[in-house]
RNA sequence: UGGCCCGUGGUGUAAUUGGCAACACACCUGGUUUUGGUCCAGGCAUUCCAAGUUCGAGUCUUGGCGGGCCAGCCA
């Protein structure tokens, strides 16, 4: 039956795609993802990515992956490589067709040529702050320079002199005749070639002049045949001019459209304030799990499709959004819960003594490995007479509501036993160093013949078979919402969560992990998603937390501690 | 007395030609549970304001108000 479908709501994007092959602008689509070199990708750019790759998947046509390699001066090939393992690590292929804005400079100089040819560019002299006088405000329309109307072929001869490096850095200008009072300043005659002696890292020394974005971009579109250069809304005042070049040229005109860039709460996503943050060691590296970038996120654990979900999920709109790290989390543990293998692991240990345990007896008991994939099977877990728990599972004094360990009082430990504590024991200044407990030898398994019932069920780690391990628990980056929204003349570093970062040396896994490879992740039952850290070596394993699981204890202790 | 864009729960996204404001996250209740996880059930909005058109407005009109972006020889 083929009823009337709640046919899934196109975003605005894909409606006016939709549109423009019913009306045959164009014959099929051709998308891109143009990243300049010059910083490493972030999840922002992982929307945009998703965007255009899955708007080419969908549609039938290709997206090609293009670097806009326009400013030596900050682009390295490092970043080139990095982007490129990033964005195959996301998932999207992008078939052969990556493409350099400097493979099109020689094109992009004759068009130049034409335009000046046509009247429609001149050589600038006036130097920058001159530029920027005459430019106006936003209020007030800009004066033409002295030099607008230079004769065709001085323009020629001076543009010909400017790229065989006869004039220094600034001296000169290319710029584009167009309206100095439109109330579009993109509009006022603007720069489509400076005078930049730089080293290219990939033209070498061949140029001395390089196109701008506006000149550089939507012709690089056109000759790739791009039908739809989706961009972010801070392009949309540039629309016009992207535009007008197109027009000028005669080319062929791919459609420019623009959506809302992707912000995640507490935390920042400009390239600059990622680049403080790493120069400044606020962070270890570009890939510190703490960064919103994408190596950062594959080292710290989340699965690239947790993060392509989450772009889909975040929509596709021209209103500023503000999504919160909470959904981001979500789509990791949604994936995560049904890969993720389980074990046992104390991250604050607390030793318990089983005293009616006999000495050297070790019991091996089955365990499942995830209770959401039965494929996975069972494994066998070590239990002695000492073992490790969590230090916040036991409580001496416990509040109402809190239904773990407490004097005298019986719980499971999970897969082993029921397990009563008969006593605490502490050190001169008073601090809890041990439990003593009694273990009903009836309740192997977990479950007591009677049939009673305990309220909880801790995990725990043989004391004898564990294997020591660093943690590395990760929190958000900045305490606001918001780091960027600063009050009065403040500094958005302010704000840095001093927390975000906790790492502890004294962790307890079980011995089942031994020997995992970097990147091997686990679920430590009851507390979160961990993955094997690089920068294991050797016999001690280091875990990056994930991400916690939820917990629905933390929220009580937080409401009744506010109460 | 510049131009362009955008206003739907705490957050993000929906709502056929105007026709009962839907979904997800978060939060709250309860149920199941050998993970306080997962899973299940339920709760949580007079659509920025005002006036108008209409039997009927989140959708249309007008006027306000609020937010974002733009004055790089950055992208």
């Amino acid at each position: 039956m083929t009823t009337a479908e709640p046919r899934p709501s196109l975003d605005f994007v894909r409606t006016a795609i939709e549109d423009d092959l019913k009306q045959g602008r164009f014959p099929g689509v051709v998308t891109r993802f143009p990243p300049e070199p010059n910083g490493y990708l972030h999840v922002g750019h992982a929307k945009s990515i998703c965007l255009n790759f899955t708007l080419a998947a969908q549609y039938g046509g290709k997206c090609h992956l293009r670097f806009d390699d326009t400013n030596p001066t900050r682009e390295e090939q490092r970043y080139i490589d990095a982007i490129k393992e990033d964005i195959r690590w996301l998932g999207f292929n992008w078939d052969g067709n990556e493409f350099y804005a400097s493979d099109y400079f020689e094109q992009l100089y004759a068009w130049a040529v034409q335009l000046i040819d046509a009247g429609l560019a001149y050589v600038d002299d006036l130097s920058l702050e001159e530029i920027r006088q005459h430019r106006g405000t936003l209020t007030t329309p800009g004066r033409p320079s002295p030099h607008r109307d230079r004769p065709v072929e001085e323009n020629l001869d001076l543009f010909r002199k400017m790229r065989d490096g006869a004039y220094e850095n600034g001296a000169r200008v290319l710029r584009a005749k167009i309206d100095m009072a439109s109330p579009n300043i993109n509009l006022r005659d603007p720069v489509m070639y400076r005078i930049l002696k730089a080293k290219h890292h990939r033209t070498g020394e061949t140029w001395s002049i390089y196109p701008m974005y506006d000149w550089a971009h939507g012709q690089s579109d056109a000759l790739e045949g791009i039908t739809h250069s989706v961009c972010t809304l801070e392009f949309e005042d540039h629309r016009p001019l992207y535009d007008w070049f197109i027009r000028a040229l005669a080319i062929h005109h791919p459609r420019q459209i623009e959506f809302a860039r992707l912000n995640l709460s507490h935390t920042v996503m400009s390239k600059r304030k990622l680049l403080e943050l790493v120069n400044e060691n606020h962070v270890a590296g570009w890939d510190d799990p703490r960064m919103p970038t994408i190596s950062a996120m594959r080292r710290r654990g989340y699965p690239p499709e947790a993060i392509r979900a989450f772009a889909e999920g975040v929509g596709v709109t021209k209103r500023q959004q503000t999504v919160s790290i909470a959904l981001l989390e979500h789509h990791v543990r949604e994936h995560l819960n049904k890969s993720s293998p389980r074990v046992m692991g104390v991250i604050k240990p607390l030793k318990v003594v089983i005293e009616n345990y006999p000495e050297d007896q070790t019991d091996e008991l089955d365990a499942v490995n995830n209770p959401e994939d039965e494929s996975a099977g069972t494994r066998q877990v070590p239990f002695g007479r000492e073992i490790y728990i969590e230090q916040d599972d036991f409580m001496e004094d416990p509040p109402r509501k809190f239904f773990r360990l407490a004097p005298g009082r019986e719980v499971r430990l999970r897969y082993a036993y029921l397990v009563t504590c008969t006593d605490v024991v502490k050190d001169a200044s008073g601090n809890i160093t041990e439990l003593r407990c009694t273990y009903d030898p009836e309740s192997r398994g977990g479950n007591a013949p009677d049939g009673r019932k305990v309220k909880a069920t801790l995990h725990w780690v043989s004391a004898k078979h564990g294997l020591g391990a660093e943690v590395r628990e990760y929190n958000a980056l900045f305490t606001r919402e918001d780091p960027g929204d600063v009050p009065e003349d403040g500094d958005w570093r302010e704000s840095i969560n001093p927390e975000s970062l906790n790492v502890v040396r004294q962790a307890i896994i079980e011995p089942s992990v031994r020997g995992a490879a970097p990147g091997t992740q686990y679920q430590f039952e009851r507390i979160g998603y961990f993955c094997v850290d690089p920068d294991t070596t050797g016999d001690t394993l280091i875990f990056n937390r994930t991400v916690t699981l939820r917990d629905a204890w933390a929220n009580i202790k937080k409401r009744e501690g506010n109460a």
